[in-house]
DNA sequence: AATGAATGAGCGTTCATTCAT
DNA sequence: TATGAATGAACGCTCATTCAT
């Protein structure tokens, strides 16, 4: 049955082109006729593939967290030492800036527009949060999960502090500043990683 | 002309009285209908205190703005060494965590907001960000503008990890989390803080 | 009982210092604390005074009809021929221009907003139209009333083309024109006038 | 493409239905939701349509002048003697008296609504303000611009006094007045138009 | 008498969603 | 499947009017 597979593939892509505009503007700030208009495709069309508005946007944060994983384990198969698997993480937020600060820009969208319907939309936030905080984990040999999470914020605030900014000089300081920030605790306190052992 | 000292006051208190239903829901997910029935008040009135919806937001983002610098600049006086500043510092988040978590959440939504007005939101913007940020050198010592942004982009990302949220427990623990990274840091690098000369 | 008499004087004061913003904006582009403010009271001064806006109106229309009887009939007492009584006509218009275009702006208005209420305010317009044209009629001494209506009809479409123009030499150039129109009809009709005869 | 043939069509369609409630009312006591109503369609289709309740009504000025020009000019083939053109002219107006007043009243009201944005909306005005007396002037053979306004200001001052009466046998009779000062005023000074000599 | 803060119905307009084609 | 015209609830905002002071 490739008619399924083709319809899955294009609500996919449709996906990843109304990223750029919601993650400018907002959700509450684009409308159906400018998701459709960058589509290309008519109102109507969207409705095809999209049950609301709301279901789009939902799909594409979705999509976005699993892409977000796979990136994150894409960078474990290595075995290279701590710092140099420090390093790593740090070479993936450089490369993947503009991607990331879009995630994020969507990702803080959704989290304000969540707070009513709660209970469906918190799950699928919660699982993938907490998928890419496990990938960290791994990644770095961390234990210690409150560390994982700590790792994960320090990251989610530089990018927040990108938006609306796009520069990637400030980017690349504060990534470094962070590297070095763990290193310098690894160093410290060895037994925060199964990687020092 | 205590005619005037009073309307002053009493567009603060509605201002306070507004930010509970921004925090929660967003500038573009609040109606003029909704505010003006938190506050007690009818439409009309709301509009004989503020020009339009945007300029009630954007005040309200001033006031928090300047509320932050106050409480930032009342840690200031103290004459401690920097281990000591530091927990300081970390007192004052604990102390104002459930303000500052909503602080975060009306920023974030005026900086995604603003990306239309731009020049002079982001004036106000950056001002604020600007000094809040200088105080936190001045508090610990910090000559390197950069270490600067990076405890205060850290202290963001804990911070919007907490919208909402509001897990007081996690929030402890990433801050002191954060707390001892600047310890180790400055433990590794005296030069980083005057205060350790 | 002076009380009474300033009261009412007062009142015309008002009613004439809200012609300018009457004439220039239209009624339903005034609000009631443009007139305020221009009046230099609070509206709920100028409440005291008027129970609505649209009485408000409806006087000035009223006071405004009254002052254009008067002034036709200053012209009266002459005892001159038939084409110096066209001429001190022709003088009226033109001594007058400023305030009749006035005069044109808000009687235009009125009748716009009179097509509702209907009755009592047309019993007013028709009671003072007719007693302009009867004034005129006196003036040039017609008793043909559908000549006097002409006259009326004509020298009102001068100041309709005057309606946001305030050009005064076409004015004079159009009044010109009527004179001399009407000196050649009653040269060729002299029965029309009783000042012929 | 009769899709957009169709569309443009329907435009003008909703146009002429919105004549007599802009005619009866004025622009600023009509509301778009009586418009919707009158022309049988919901409030949203009427701006799928025109962006504006404005440029309704200035579509709607321009489409009636556009169409006074054009009646005017088909009066215009005929070769007759100049006293035979007056009566010409005289005919047109009683046939398309209906018409011609409720022009007349939108046109007031667009001269009144536009003090605003003046220069736009005065050009359109003006250009067929003055196609109009052109065609007038080319009718009756008359090369002085001065008499050709006075006999269109007369018409207006006419049409004017029609605005709420709809009073056909006034109307006949002023017309009839006009036509008859005209013949008179020709009469004495032949030279006023080429068709005398 | 006078003030101006307060009210709330109603305005022009937008936009997610539906549906005839 | 796909279109885009049509719907109408809901938005931000205005303003004639009221009323406590």
């Amino acid at each position: 049955m490739p008619k399924v597979v083709d319809a899955d593939q294009y609500r996919k892509e449709l996906l990843y082109q109304s990223l750029d505009l919601f993650a400018e503007k907002g959700f509450a700030n684009v409308t159906i006729r400018q998701i459709a208009k960058a589509l290309g495709i008519s109102t109507g069309a969207l409705y095809h593939y999209f049950p609301s508005k709301e279901s789009l946007f939902e799909q594409l944060v979705e999509e976005l967290g699993h892409q977000e994983v796979l990136v994150l384990n894409s960078a474990m198969a290595t075995r290279k030492t701590l710092p140099k698997r420090i390093e790593i993480l740090g070479q993936l937020l450089l490369e993947n800036r503009e991607i990331l600060v879009k995630h994020t820009a969507i990702w803080l969208d959704f989290y304000q527009h969540s707070q009513v319907e709660t209970i469906l939309n918190n799950r699928i936030f919660q699982r993938i949060e907490r998928q890419s905080r496990e990938a960290i984990a791994e990644l770095l040999g961390i234990r210690d999960f409150r560390l994982a999470r700590f790792i994960s914020v320090s990251i989610d605030g530089i990018l927040v502090d990108q938006l609306g900014k796009n520069d990637s000089t400030i980017f690349a300081e504060q990534v470094a500043l962070l590297m070095e920030m763990l290193i310098t605790y690894f160093d410290k306190y060895p037994e925060k990683s199964s990687l020092n052992s």
